[in-house]
RNA sequence: GGUCCCUUCGUCUAGUGGCCUAGGACGCUGCCCUUUCACGGCGGAAACACGGGUUCGAGUCCCGUAGGGAUCACCA
């Protein structure tokens, strides 16, 4: 058995969007999975619209999904001379001929046949002979497509597909201007790097039809297709740069870990039985084209939430510091000091918990930083105002403190509720107020403790004196 | 309009003719835990688009209808 070969073929048009990036995962999955190569190739034939910035966001895209490629990623254009050189085989061959049709003749008669509901082949020079007089017009150059009998794709997603080879048209293989197309350069290139498996959104479906003609007339083998079905917003409408299609680098602004992204996105139409979270790992293993589901999905954020969420409580507190510092630091507007630093390190497996996206994070470790007098929320001043003295007293107690430990504190606060015959809740709220201003946050007494005596102390002051 | 594809809870899906009184996950929701918010535990509501066949038996096979989608460029 050959070796497995799939490639991912972005245009560079604009960012890598999610599909896309489903796309490339399910590529580079199967190739690792059967320890095949795995290659990146920019479709930019199309000059006008390919840009360099493009090709930048694509590739860091990749990166940032940690879907490495094999070799340097090709650039289609650059093959443009070979792309050349079949097409001109093909017309040596009879494959191909030349068409010496403009491109408005071209258009009006293509028009004509859609209003009258008939196939337009574009084949208005397939069987003619030019004069001495057109053959000085420059001419593009078409396959000839067989018009009996059907051409049968075998879709490793879709099953079987066949289409009456009469439905076909005459497509251009080379342009006027003696630049290849697309359907010639996708074929000509799957070729030569010899790649085994196309997996591609399924929207090619119907250019699989169209690209066989070319493998047909060059003798060569076609490879394995599987035409996966795209993704849709959460209203059910295909997902467009105006409808919501996002870049991966917004995914990855919006604080999602690419390990939540990996496992969304390959759930997202392709199963494991009952299997939710995947690690890659497990992924490379299980990975086949059989379970890809063949309707539409429409993306969830709140699945990706769950599932960024579980990946967050994951990780180690000392990885995830340097993922958020920048922004914390944006956030509270000065540099982080040691001992933030500490305390964050210290309070994050709490934090993690109640978190799904990077955001949460920063927002829940703001808490941990210097940042006096904290803002105060209506809610918790409402608390401090009638139970001020109560907190006021209960600060004291706590300054009395010597050893400021969790147990001391949350033993302090005990006593001092029981002597009150007050629950340890009630005593609790308003110390909950002062200190985090009405933030969310975790267990009361680990947020003292790590805080230390002398900011708690502080907060407790400013709220006092209010 | 032509051609092609698709259709199980709100969403992602399991299901490959009997194991399905249709399972899981997210979301929603009840209870428990609890100093708040979460996490966690135990429950709940919630789907085979419709109509015909085939079969002893259909979510699973076939046909039709409806709905959704893709594509029809000298774009990719």
């Amino acid at each position: 058995m050959p070796k497995v070969v799939t490639r991912f073929a972005p245009s560079p048009t604009g960012f890598l969007h999610i599909g896309g990036a489903r796309t490339a995962l399910y590529n580079w999955l199967y190739a690792r999975r059967h320890n095949g190569s795995f290659f990146l190739r920019i479709e930019d034939t199309d000059r006008a619209r390919s840009t360099d910035a493009a090709i930048k966001a694509i590739l860091s895209g990749m990166k940032w999904l940690g879907l490495d490629w094999d070799g340097e990623a090709v650039s289609q254009f650059d093959r443009a001379a070979r792309h050349q050189a079949v097409a001109e085989e093909m017309l040596a061959n009879g494959a191909a001929y030349k068409c010496y049709a403009s491109a408005e003749e071209t258009a009006t008669l293509r028009a004509q046949a859609r209003e009258s509901g008939a196939v337009f082949r574009g084949d208005m020079w397939r069987d003619r002979t030019p004069d001495a007089e057109t053959t000085k017009k420059p001419y593009s150059i078409r396959i000839k497509t067989p018009r009996d009998g059907e051409t049968t794709i075998t879709d490793e997603v879709q099953g079987a597909v066949k289409v009456h080879n009469a439905t076909l048209d005459d497509m251009i293989i080379l342009r006027s201007d003696g630049t290849p197309t697309y359907m010639l350069a996708v074929v000509v290139d799957d070729h030569d790097m010899e790649v085994t498996h196309v997996i591609r959104g399924d929207d090619h479906l119907n250019n699989a039809f169209r690209q066989a003609q070319i493998y047909r007339a060059m003798k060569w083998d076609m490879p394995v297709y599987a035409h996966i079905p795209l993704i849709h917003g959460a209203d059910g409408k295909k997902l467009s740069k105006r409808h919501g299609a996002l870049g991966v680098d917004a995914y990855a602004e919006m604080g999602f870990l690419p390990a939540a992204m990996r496992n969304y996105l390959l759930r997202l139409g392709w199963s494991h039985g009952d299997d939710e979270i995947i690690s890659t790992e497990q992924a490379i293993e299980w990975f086949n084209l059989g379970n890809v589901g063949r309707g539409p999905a429409r993306f969830d954020f709140d699945k990706l939430d769950s599932l960024n969420a579980h990946y967050l409580r994951q990780m180690n507190p000392a990885n995830i510091l340097p993922m958020i510092e920048n922004e914390l630091e944006n956030t509270i507007e000065t540099t982080l000091s040691d001992i933030e630093r500490k305390r964050i390190l210290r309070a994050l497996p709490s934090i993690v918990e109640r978190a799904k996206r990077l955001p949460d994070i920063i927002d829940a470790s703001t808490l941990y930083c210097n940042m006096r007098p904290i803002s105060v929320t209506e809610k918790a001043a409402n608390m401090l105002s009638e139970q001020g003295s109560l907190m006021q007293d209960a600060a004291n107690e706590l300054e009395a403190i010597t050893d400021w430990s969790t147990e001391v504190i949350k033993a302090a606060i005990m006593s001092f509720a029981q002597a009150r015959d007050l629950k340890m809740g009630t005593v609790m709220q308003p110390i909950r107020a002062a200190v985090t201003g009405g933030a969310p946050s975790g267990d009361l007494v680990e947020l003292l403790e790590i805080l230390g005596q002398k900011e708690v102390l502080g907060r407790l002051g400013d709220q006092a004196n209010a």
